[in-house]
DNA sequence: TAGTCTTATTATGTTATACATAATGCTAAA
DNA sequence: TTTAGCATTATGTATAACATAATAAGACTA
């Protein structure tokens, strides 16, 4: 027993009849065991049976719509679907609404994961994905030269990585968090200015990811994020 | 020119009405660069304005309010707010939705995010980190006991790491993972059982966070949740 | 005058109804 | 049998009305 005078108090009530629809119908989902497909009944029958406007249980759906744990097509209803938990999400990741806090951590999120992911590369990784991974390189543009072409080719690496890491996840969250890097990267928002010094490349990467072992390719990628590094750490 | 019949055809526009609406209101909000406490025009007016019903004036508006990009209070209207890129990805956070292959995959982001940040480790822990850390460990209880106390300490542990890498947004994402995490770990989803073999201790890697490098930390970590590694490596 | 209570106002929350629209399925004609 | 057309159905949109909560304004009291 504290002397919190607040102890005693109910926490009461203060969700709209939307809110309680909508843990309702997530709770229907869930306990029913309701599989990918599924239909669910429509606005009306809901509407009736939860005893509720047409329009309360149809914001309820929408709400459902956007978590990705529904598609709504005419006529035939809503049905299931594998729900996307980065689906709304991707809607927000928008640099201009972001506040410069946020987009810094953003940019440092996506040197976390490179880093961190080797284990998974080293346990994934094929003979197959390796050729590929050479074929890309091969056409690695010189740094000076045209810097688009340069971004496209950091893209087209970084994204075979996250597919030979396996974590189709892990592959999404970051594809959300490009455009957010790359916003950063040539906004004046990091003090420091970004260096062209090179380091580990791409090519070395590779060669780590053939021979050596999931410590070693950590270190590499590091250094080869070394530029980034230096940005954030002022 | 390619001989795809579809080529020619233009791809026309089968989006809603609130869907455009929604659009209109975002653009609104970024290019009049409104900011955080700013009030936006109430649902009559934004009808009037647009030229659409209050209806879908209110969809819109529930789909911002779930983007976290804007608070609406009775009376005041709708208030913009800092946009929180998890808050509605929270919801559908709910293991019983989430299938086999994504809750894995989550499991997975936990591990790499750990082994991952190292570095921003190094460059923000101060001296008073170090000695909380202390602290915490040295009230480490033996793997063997109370499985309760032993989860509530390393949420403790793990919980102080993300703090002192100062980035709000990878630990809200991290506490999000979190009962994830938990939920696969002692559910029977991963084939492999759990291990009770010790490997790296807590009290290790503050040691190594005290008189190591960002790469002895990385490898450290690395084997601490060697017993998570065996499981999903099968 | 300051402070509090009451009342009016206002914008969102909710309900009800009607019609529009698109997808589906059925039916009848070729 | 195929297809064109129609009926059906469930969502999409519009309108009007009232409920409710928060705020502001006004009135009343100390």
């Amino acid at each position: 027993m504290t002397s919190n005078p607040t102890e005693s108090l109910i926490q009461l009530d203060t969700s709209s009849l939307v809110d309680k629809v909508e843990a309702n119908l997530v709770k229907l989902l869930v306990e029913r065991k309701l599989r990918v497909g599924d239909i669910i009944p429509t606005e009306l029958d809901l509407s009736r049976s939860l005893g509720v406007s047409r329009t309360v249980v149809r914001e309820a759906l929408l709400r459902l719509r956007m978590m990705g744990l529904i598609d709504t097509k005419k006529k035939k209803g809503s049905v299931i679907t594998s729900p996307d938990i980065f689906g709304i999400m991707s809607k927000s990741m928008n640099p201009h609404i972001l506040d410069q806090d946020t987009l810094r951590e953003i940019f440092e999120l996506r040197l976390v994961l490179e880093i961190g992911m080797a284990d998974l590369l080293f346990q994934r990784v094929t003979p197959k994905d390796i050729e590929e991974l050479k074929e890309i390189v091969k056409t690695e543009p010189d740094t000076a030269k045209d810097h688009i072409f340069h971004i496209d080719h950091e893209i087209i690496f970084h994204g075979k990585l996250y597919e030979i890491a396996g974590n189709e996840t892990l592959k999404r969250f970051q594809k959300m968090l490009l455009p957010i890097f790359d916003y950063v990267h040539n906004s004046g928002l990091l003090k420091k200015p970004a260096q062209i010094q090179k380091f580990v490349s791409h090519k070395g990467l590779v060669d780590i990811l053939e021979n050596g072992s999931p410590e070693l390719f950590r270190n590499g990628m590091r250094n080869h994020l070394e530029n980034h590094f230096l940005r954030i750490f002022s």
